[in-house]
DNA sequence: AATGAATGAGCCTTCATTCAT
DNA sequence: AATGAATGAAGGCTCATTCAT
């Protein structure tokens, strides 16, 4: 189970205890089987609790509400991926700044683990209640603490980014691929669509760079 | 029972092409206002109708459901914002490429005239509707146009792009800037902001173009 | 918009086993109220799940649709009219063949115990959605199996009757006495009616057996 | 077109003056046409108006409401059913109460010129809207007329009929026609079918002539 | 801790009918 | 006589959430 976060989440009306694992995970993989294969429509609160083999009460005995199934599993998926990203830039062979770029483009996009429906109905529940600046938070931090790393590295090329950079580098980036997963588009996993979207990071990386070297 | 209420006729949901402009007009703009206020929520279609100032047949007589309004609404302001790039370009004093792209951005950050909340709602309805492909499809087309127009100037700067290009690039600024959008980024109209993704989209290019030049 | 609202789910419409008998027998005592006192307009929904001291969901949790307890009522008392019809035949002094036609034409003209505008109710919407024939069937397989027992009999008055007899002799028989119901004529519960439903049957079974008897 | 006919019907508000007979059958022609194509569910005004090439204006012009034109539409197949019947009897060959009996029920069999959908959805409605006595009425009136003929022929076979007679015999008699019509049964235009209703009509008819003679 | 029957506010949509032109 | 845009009351139905057991 992921790491239990800080409630960021103030919709969760009341903290619960101690959890028990098997059951929040099995409504958790309910929600997903339900998203891949009915889409946000059939995602209900009946539809999942018989899915997962337990009743309405006990759903939410784990949940506040129904959107905060839907942020677990998104923030459970965002944070496997980003476990992935951290294994791969730990066993990169390549420990070049493109290296690691890639190794993080990579990892979320192939995050979900293929299930791709359940990946877009979650990508639009979280779009649509609002909940996207939250979603991006871990990434945005991700970003800025490994570009400091990175500052911090023998080759110091990046100066602390502000946070219209940040914003910028995180959203463009993550929109690529959110767009790609949200219109099905067939390119996703190809290495050409990696390619331009490391591409992008990488350009607008360096500009940064060399714009913040000149300043002075 | 005594009024069937299956849709046999799948015909009566075509929008009638002779539509009373003036209602029509006043249908979305009460839409705009609805949304700007009270936000996806307060969008229902009696609500709509009445402050409109017709009844709800009548508004049923020129869109189909309640989604068609939205994406009346969404297309209709994004065709201004693209009527607004296209004039920019035009009488833009600064004819560089960067120029020309500050000016498109500046559309986009600038577009549903001010109306954030209301754009956030529609934003949100088309995301979640899985109509992002749809609403992006003329972005997609002005940025292949002006980047083949751009390509043959004087300063022959860009190659065609291939698709996975032109997906990066639209999708990332978009992305960038929706995501301001929807987060309500206090910095979305901020010279900071612009300048950032601006950045972007101009180290993209310029390192395509690069990249391109290089490779014989 | 909020709130998805096809059907995706086909299984919701099962009607559950488990019913709450109390609960679904306050429904249907409810609906023929509603129906005797304010006919086919009245039953709403709404009027009925009032009445019966119900929420509408709660209602929606026993019947699939609004149709659905129409045809339940209708099979109800059906049944309970062919149950009598079955206890006329037993205790009946008159073991003769017109004694048996006169109870069972007796226990069809009584049937929905009295509550006759509900009745016609029933009967319109049987008979407008088209579910004439499903409620037929009941009768028909009695009208089969009774005429079959008759020709085992002392007085083997009855051949096995063909498709088409049994049609028209069902199908007139309840044809007489619908069209009494439907065009509410006073004399339904009258002997001379009565006396001429039987007479007709009779006269039909007498001719049938007479042509079969002389066939060879 | 048919006579116009005495108001039996107050539904229709106002009655109109000298109607445009070509207007009228178009509105019928279309009526039928929806009928039998979509049912009583597309049996709309607006459809019925566009098929027929006029406005809903027009239509109110000719038909007081939506039920004045399935009455009308009703009463003309009826009326052209038995005038057939008339015909047949005229130049019948066989001159027999059996043949006379064959003939009309030939002429219910085949009414509503193959149409059987339109029929179908004819019937339920009148059935629905609680028409049937009135649609009825021409057959009962027939019925106690013909039968008052034959008792006058150089066979005096009938007595005029109770008022119980004529209401069972033409009941039964339609009864068993509609049901097939509304059952959509394969047999309905077979000849055993035809034998079996002129069976029982037959069977009635001498059953209460026989009883008659016995009376006195 | 779990159950699941019950709740009910409120939405979308239809379509017969009118009436100003 | 004809038009057809506008009307608007009314109704079926959903589903997140609760709470007594």
């Amino acid at each position: 189970m992921a790491k239990p976060r800080q409630p960021l989440d103030a919709k969760r009306r009341i903290p619960r205890q101690a959890r028990s694992g098997a059951t929040v995970a099995a409504i958790l993989e309910a929600s997903a089987q339900i998203l891949e294969t009915g889409g946000l429509a059939a995602f209900t609160t009946n539809a999942v609790a018989e899915r997962a083999g337990v009743s309405v009460g006990t759903l939410y005995q784990y949940f506040g509400d129904k959107t905060a199934i839907l942020l677990q599993l998104a923030r459970q998926e965002f944070d496997r991926a980003l476990a992935d990203v951290g294994q791969a830039l730990q066993g990169e062979a390549d420990p070049s700044i493109e290296g690691r770029v890639r190794a993080m483009v990579r990892a979320m996009v192939h995050a979900f683990r293929g299930r791709q429906r359940a990946r877009k109905a979650v990508l639009q529940a979280v779009l649509a209640q609002g909940l996207g600046a939250e979603m991006m938070a871990p990434i945005t931090a991700f970003i800025a603490r490994t570009s400091q790393q990175v500052g911090r590295g023998p080759q110091p090329m990046l100066a602390a980014l502000t946070p219209e950079q940040t914003f910028v580098l995180s959203r463009s980036l993550m929109g690529a691929i959110r767009a790609a997963v949200l219109e099905e588009q067939p390119f996703l996993k190809s290495r050409a669509f990696e390619d331009e979207v490391v591409r992008l990071v990488m350009a607008y990386l360096e500009r940064i760079t060399a714009t913040a070297v000149t300043r002075p």
